[in-house]
DNA sequence: CGACTTTGACCGGCGC
DNA sequence: GCGCCGGTCAAAGTCG
């Protein structure tokens, strides 16, 4: 978000009179030559008008002097502001590069500490999460722990989550920087921080591991990762998200007829990510996806989306449970999501109507411990949706929530985003990742939601759809997001991974997927010109309120 | 023949 | 302690 900064502060400060000398010289210049044709032209029209009294002339040439004089205004203008947004363009493509590039060293650095670190143990995978899962429960800061929160933390000051290819479930730190306030949360930000870096697969060894001779220094009685569970309808057998997966089993759970198969990606042999996959009990043309775990190695651009997006979610989650007092906020799904997340998305048919579904908790998984959050992609528009914008496409019908905790509907608008259509996005182009407003309440519904949350952790919640005006939410969203640094986060990493995710998903399709051939990413993730705007305008509606890293002054862009 | 899937067995957690 | 259930393993089978 830096990056948008700068290019800001280039345009409208420093260079700014010198730009404006230019601009004027520029524009006196363009309107002299149209002027040049338009002295011919008005040399003709002088011989046409040589009948004309000297009078006449006169106050038609004052005529002409004050229109070029505004069209040269208008034009000087109009200039500096291209030759502004140009700037600010070229600035951005730069910073871009250069964090990219920042980023790739991290990571770089980041894998061969790992496999150094890891020629003297024997479990590879393990030792690496492990040494970070056994600091979280004392207080000695060893050099990798420092070394490991410098990274994150300059990363999120540079603003490169949004280069997070390699983040799967765990970029959520941005509002726990300044630790030493959470003490009082203690339990809940050390149980979601050691979901969130990722625990070596699965849970159960960990414990096993821990429990031979670490048990005295980090009691982890019930640790769980995050999940992401993603809804979409699907014809395929699993969903082609970018990442090559491996199938290695295939149960029957209780309450659905139809089997779980469960896969691990096998990008990297040591990838600790699984991800079950489930048709629908109750309409079988939704696939359900769990996600679980955090990849250990780069992704392809192709499986970026959907690791941004499920990283963005497990995000607020695990901040909504890291920043209350609550630990029981750490609701499984089983209790319905404490953050349901929905996404509209229909790849194979825009126009079969449907609702959000909900499932009973034997549908999904009945083991309580995992916190999930759900991203609904199966909402379709109704017929009667206004198509002029891409975030028009699938308008609200978003069916409440009815949760044992508190659920958060978080939704980015745009009812009156006037967003050019998308481009044409593959085959599959009806169905756009969607962050969409139920009702003309974008932030209403989540607002209301999340301070509900705030409220009263434990309490029967449904999902509010009732309409506010806009002002009314976006003041009340102002003082809930600026009130709560857990939720900036939260916003910003669910924010960054749109802006970051989304554009680079129509690039470097075709990442096998094996026998699987379903275009997932092609379905899924938006180009950024149909996101961006998106999230831009919602900047726009908050953006002095929202905290540092979400205010890219985007205003002055628009 | 290698990569991948299938499927029954096994293990651990959890509730009663 | 027992049974249920979710999750994983690994041998056998399948496919290209």
């Amino acid at each position: 978000m830096e990056v948008m900064k700068s290019p800001v502060v280039v345009g409208g400060g420093g260079g700014f009179k010198e730009e404006m000398k230019f601009e004027s010289n520029i524009g006196v210049d363009k309107v002299r030559e149209p002027g040049k044709i338009g002295g011919e032209t008005t040399a003709r029209d002088g011989d046409c008008s040589m009948s004309s009294s000297p009078n006449r002339k006169d106050s038609n040439n004052s005529e002409q002097e004050n229109l070029v004089e505004s069209t040269r205004a208008k034009i000087g203008v109009v200039r500096e502001e291209n030759e502004r947004l140009s700037m600010i363009l070229a600035q951005m493509v730069k910073d871009y590069q250069s964090l990219k590039m920042q980023f790739f060293d991290i990571a770089q650095q980041e894998q061969s500490k790992d496999s150094n670190e890891t020629i003297d143990n024997d479990n590879t995978i393990d030792k690496p999460e492990l040494q970070v899962s056994l600091s979280l429960g004392t207080t000695s800061n060893g050099p990798k722990k420092e070394e490991k929160m410098n990274i994150s933390n300059k990363i999120s000051d540079e603003g490169q989550l949004r280069e997070g290819l390699t983040l799967g479930l765990d970029c959520k730190f941005e509002g726990l920087k300044e630790g030493s306030t959470y003490t009082s949360s203690k339990n809940s930000f050390e149980e979601s921080k050691e979901e969130e870096i990722g625990l070596p697969w699965p849970p159960d060894r960990v414990l096993k591991n821990l429990r031979s001779g670490e048990d005295d220094i980090l009691p982890l009685a019930h640790v769980k990762k995050a999940r992401v569970s993603v809804r979409a309808r699907c014809d395929a057998p699993t969903m082609n998200d970018g990442c090559q997966w491996r199938k290695y089993g295939q149960k029957i759970a209780k309450g659905n007829p139809c089997p779980r198969a469960y896969y691990r990606c096998t990008v990297a042999p040591a990838c600790p990510v699984r991800k079950q996959v489930q048709r629908c009990a109750e309409d079988m043309s939704i696939l359900i996806t769990t996600y679980e775990g955090t990849h250990n190695h780069s992704l392809p651009f192709s499986a970026t989306a959907m690791a941004s997006t499920t990283s963005a979610a497990a995000s607020m989650l695990m901040s909504g449970s890291s920043g209350s007092s609550h630990p029981t906020i750490l609701a499984p799904y089983s209790a319905s999501s404490l953050t349901t997340t929905t996404m509209n998305f229909n790849p194979t048919d825009p126009s079969r109507t449907s609702r959000p579904l909900y499932l009973p908790s034997q549908s999904i998984s009945s083991t309580p411990p995992h916190p999930t959050i759900t991203l609904d992609l199966t909402s379709t528009p109704s017929s009667l949706a206004p198509m002029s914008s891409p975030f028009n496409r699938f308008p609200s019908n978003y069916s409440s929530v009815t949760s044992r905790f508190p659920s958060s509907s978080f939704s980015f608008s745009s009812s009156e985003s006037n967003a050019p259509p998308p481009p044409s996005w593959g085959a599959t182009s009806n169905g756009y990742l969607n962050y969409q407003s139920y009702g003309k309440s974008p932030l209403g519904s989540f607002n209301q939601a999340y301070m509900q949350k705030k409220a009263n952790a434990s309490t029967l919640v449904t999902t509010p759809t009732t309409q506010h005006s806009l002002t009314d939410t976006i003041a009340t969203a102002t003082k809930a997001i600026t009130a709560d640094p857990s939720f900036q986060s939260a916003l910003a990493a669910a924010i960054t991974s749109i802006v970051g995710g989304g554009g680079h998903g129509s690039q470097g399709e075709g990442e096998g997927m094996g026998r699987h051939g379903l275009k997932w990413g092609e379905a899924l993730m938006a180009p950024s010109s149909v996101v961006s705007p998106c999230v831009t305008s919602f900047l726009n509606r908050t953006s002095a309120a929202v905290a540092p890293e979400l205010n890219p002054k985007q205003d002055s862009l628009l």
